[in-house]
DNA sequence: GCCACGGCGGCAACGGGTTGCCATGTATTG
DNA sequence: CAATACATGGCAACCCGTTGCCGCCGTGGC
C-alpha cells in the first residue's frame, strides 16, 4: 500500500521520484524513455518506487522537448456516414499497435470546418491522415509541408495516397449491367469536391465505350438517401434502365424514390451502389455494390504514415492502390424488356433475401 | 509579404517576435492570452510582427502551465453503431463553440480498451465524456476524481450523469403493443456490461405489471445485426408475438432472422428496437422504435463538462433526463389471432414504406 | 510640490521532462 | 601495471509559454 500520500492535487513528477528514489531526475526519466541508459536494477528501483508513488510521465511535457505527441490525427469527411467507421477501426488498430493515440475529426463535409480543425490539431499531433479530404490540393499541400500527411480516396501529386482501384470497380458494375442486357448506364453523381466522384464517372464513360454501353450523368447530388430520392426524381423525368450511383447511401435512396413512384428495382431499373456499407445488405432488395476494402484502407494509410514519422522518406510517387470486388445482390437483375410497364414490386422471387457477402 | 525567412524546421516562437517587435517575450505572451494586460498600440504591433513571421502560438507549451489544452475526449462505445454519430456532432458542435477540440475515442466495445485509451488520453485533455460506457463504476469514477466528466446513458451517483426516458420509452412501447392486442412482450437483451440494458429490462417489468401483460427475458445477445439473428432462432424455440429488442440493429437481425424462418413481420411477431438509427427507416418493414433525442444528448453532456471545467461544482445530484419519443411505422402490428400459422412474408399491403418520421 | 495610484512592461521563476556532455568507477586490453 | 573503453549517473541547459512581482513613468488630487 502506498505510504507515502501525495498532496492531493498535486501531480506525481519524475523529481518526486528522483528525491524517493535517491537518484536525479534525470535518471528518472531515462528509466522510462531510454531504459538501456541506464542500469537494469536501478531502472527496476526506479518503476517500483514509481508505482508506489502513482507517478505518469505527462506527454505534454514530454512533447514540449521531443515534440513528439504520438498522437496522430484522423480526419474524416462525415462521421454520419458508415463507411467511415471501418476505415477508422483499421486506422487505430495500426495506431494503438504503434503506441499512438488517434485523434478523430470530423469534417462535416465542410472543407471550412475541415481546414480549422486541422489548422487546430497540427501542432498537436506527429501526422494526420486525411480520408475523403474535401480541402483544395492546394490546403493539403500545405497541410503536407508542416506534418507527414497521408491521403485517403484521393490521388495528389507530392503527397503519398492511398486509393481503391475505382476504376475496376465502375469496370465490373458496367461488365455486370452489360451482361444482364443494359446497353445505358446513368451515372448519379456525388459531391463535386469528392475525388472518387469525378474517377468513378471519368471510369464509366471509358468503360462505356470498350464494352459499347452508352453512359450519362445527372447531377451532383447529396451523397445521402435524401439525395438519391431527390436523383430519383430526375431520375424518372429522363428513364433509364441501368443506374450507378455514387455512393450506397444515394443508391438506397434511389430505390425507395423509384418505388414509392411505382417503379420496380430491379424489375424496371437496376441500382448499383459504390461502398458495400452494412445497409446494403439489409435493405430490401438487397443493394448491388462495389466493395472497397475500408478496414484495410484505414489500415495502409496508416501504416504508412507511420513509417512517415519514424522517419522514412514518404514514398509520393504512384499512389497505394487497393482492390475492389463487385458484391452482386438483388437490385440488379435482367433488362425489362418493356421498361415503361412497371411489375409490383412486390412480386419478387425472394422476400428477404439471405446473408449475402459482405466485407469482414 | 513576409522579409524575414525562417531557418525550415524552426518554429516561430515568443521570443523571435519579442526580438523582431523589441519587447520582451512575456509581453508578446500578454498580447496573446491577456491583451487588457498590454497597450493595445503594443498589441496591435506585436500581432502584426507575429502575423508576419508567422507565429502559432504552440498549445502544448501553454498547457504545460496552464494545464489547460482545450481539448475534450468523447468516449463513445462503438464507433460502428450508428447511434453514436449524431451525439459526436452534438458535442462538437457545443465544444467547437467553446474553442475546444474534441477527441473521439472508440473503445470497441471493450472494458479494456476503453480504460486504456481513457488512461492514455486523460492527462492531455481538460475534461471527458464516457458515452455509454463499458467501464466499471469504480473505474469511472477513479478516473472522475482526477478529471472534470460526464457521463451519457448510464447513472451513477456522485458524477454529473445525462440519460435518456427510457422507462418511458419502454411504457409506450409496451403501451403501443397493448393497444394491438399483444398480452406478452418478450424483450431480446443486448451487453450486459450496458447500463440502458438493464434499464430497458425493469423497465418493461414494472410496465408489464401495470398493463397486464406478461413479460420475459432471452438473452443476452451482442447488440448488432448478427446478435439479432441470433435471437431470432431462440425466439422460433419460445414462439412470440410481440418483442422489444435493446436497439435497432438487433431488431433488424430479429426481422431478418424471422423472415428467414417464415415467420412474418408484422403478420406473426411485432418488432419494436431502440434508437431510431437512420436504418430503422429503410428496411421493409419499416421499424417501430423508441427515438432518443442523440444530437440534444451529446450537446447537453458536452455543455454540463465545459461548465465543469470552468469551475462550476458539477452537479451531481439526479442525472439530467431527456424526453424520447415512440416512432410508430410497419413493424408492429394487430396481434395474429392464429400465431402458429405464418403467411408468406411478402404479402404485404404496402411493398416498401414511405417516408416516415425520422429524427432531424 | 509631494504623494498615491494606475497603466504598462520586464525579470525571473516556474511547469515537467529530455539530452548533450562530463565525471566517476569498473572492466578490458596490451 | 598503465592505458583505454565502457557502463552509469549527475549537472545544467533547453523546450515554449505563463505569471507573480517589481519598477518605471505619467497623471491627478490635495
Amino acid at each position: 500500500m502506498p505510504d507515502h500520500i501525495r498532496p492531493p492535487g498535486q501531480r506525481v513528477t519524475i523529481y518526486d521520484v528522483a528525491l524517493e528514489a535517491d537518484v536525479s531526475p534525470s535518471t528518472v526519466s531515462r528509466a522510462f524513455s531510454r531504459p538501456s541508459r541506464v542500469n537494469s536494477e536501478t531502472a527496476e528501483r526506479i518503476r517500483q518506487v514509481a508505482e508506489r508513488l502513482g507517478y505518469r510521465t505527462n506527454p505534454l511535457a514530454r512533447a514540449l522537448t521531443t515534440s513528439r505527441t504520438q498522437m496522430i490525427a484522423l480526419v474524416i469527411a462525415d462521421i454520419t456516414n458508415p463507411v467511415y467507421a471501418e476505415i477508422v477501426r483499421g486506422a487505430q488498430e495500426v495506431a494503438a499497435d504503434g503506441e499512438y493515440t488517434t485523434v478523430l475529426i470530423d469534417a462535416q463535409e465542410s472543407d471550412r470546418l475541415e481546414r480549422a480543425a486541422v489548422e487546430r490539431t497540427m501542432s498537436t499531433v506527429d501526422g494526420i491522415v486525411l480520408a475523403s479530404s474535401r480541402m483544395s490540393d492546394s490546403a493539403i499541400r500545405m497541410v503536407a509541408k508542416q506534418r507527414p500527411v497521408v491521403v485517403l480516396n484521393r490521388a495528389l501529386a507530392d503527397v503519398p495516397c492511398v486509393v481503391t482501384d475505382d476504376p475496376r470497380g465502375v469496370r465490373r458494375a458496367a461488365e455486370h449491367l452489360g451482361e444482364l442486357g443494359h446497353d445505358h448506364i446513368t451515372y448519379v453523381a456525388g459531391p463535386q469536391a469528392s475525388w472518387p466522384n469525378g474517377v468513378r464517372w471519368r471510369s464509366l464513360l471509358e468503360a462505356g465505350m470498350e464494352l459499347e454501353i452508352k453512359v450519362r450523368q445527372i447531377g451532383p447530388f447529396s451523397p445521402t438517401l435524401a439525395g438519391g430520392e431527390r436523383a430519383a426524381q430526375e431520375l424518372c423525368a429522363r428513364p433509364a434502365t441501368a443506374v450507378l450511383a455514387f455512393n450506397d447511401q444515394m443508391a438506397i435512396g434511389i430505390i425507395r424514390g423509384l418505388s414509392r413512384m411505382g417503379v420496380n428495382v430491379p424489375g424496371d431499373v437496376s441500382v448499383v451502389g459504390f461502398d458495400n456499407i452494412l445497409a446494403a445488405d439489409i435493405v430490401t432488395p438487397g443493394l448491388t455494390t462495389v466493395a472497397a476494402p475500408l478496414y484495410a484502407e484505414g489500415s495502409a494509410a496508416t501504416r504508412h504514415l507511420l513509417t512517415m514519422i519514424e522517419g522514412a522518406p514518404g514514398h509520393t510517387g504512384r499512389p497505394m492502390v487497393l482492390p475492389v470486388r463487385l458484391v452482386v445482390r438483388d437490385s440488379t437483375a435482367v433488362r425489362n424488356p418493356s421498361p415503361g410497364r412497371a411489375r409490383p414490386a412486390w412480386v419478387r422471387q425472394r422476400p428477404v433475401p439471405g446473408p449475402a457477402a459482405h466485407l469482414p
